[in-house]
DNA sequence: TTGATTGCGGACTTTCTAGACCGCATTTAT
DNA sequence: ATAAATGCGGTCTAGAAAGTCCGCAATCAA
């Protein structure tokens, strides 16, 4: 079951991941490209629709260039 | 689908974890106490048998007293 | 003003996590 | 020697993430 709190941290961990992006210029569909992450399913984790797993974070950092704790760094 | 990279973040996760919940004397009953993961799920996480999902990651933080990004250093 | 790019959401199937519980062999305490 | 604690694996259901593709309005570029 989805608790309030987490629904909180997904949006959180949304905001930065879309603002670490931002500051690459990087777009959906761009950054999609290079870490095999639909683009509408990162659309969907800025939202913070989508409670991620371990791996699709992963994925993100090395797209973004980051240490993936830099993720929770917020 | 899960990939040969993936296993092995699991595992490393996994290991940090582990170190983690050692050093606070913390057993696999004890700490599911104070975060809702049930005990044989933390041993699987630390097995690296499972990729884990951010709000799990984060209840793990709370019983380690940590902050999340902790639990990606490594 | 035409064409491309972008943000974002819907829909669907497959695969796996979350969550709860049981059991047991081994280690640690009493 | 006995009892308790611990590590760790298995099992089952429900629900959610992963993965893929479509579409469209709005913004941007040629």
């Amino acid at each position: 079951m989805i608790s309030e709190n987490d629904k909180i941290a997904q949006i959180r961990f949304g905001e930065n991941l879309k603002k670490l992006r931002i500051e690459r210029g990087l777009s959906y569909r761009k950054m999609a490209y290079t870490c095999s992450v639909d683009n509408s399913k990162i659309s969907k984790i800025e939202k913070g629709r989508v409670n991620i797993t371990l791996n699709t974070m992963l994925q993100l950092a090395e797209a973004l260039q980051i240490h993936p704790s830099e993720l929770l760094n917020y």
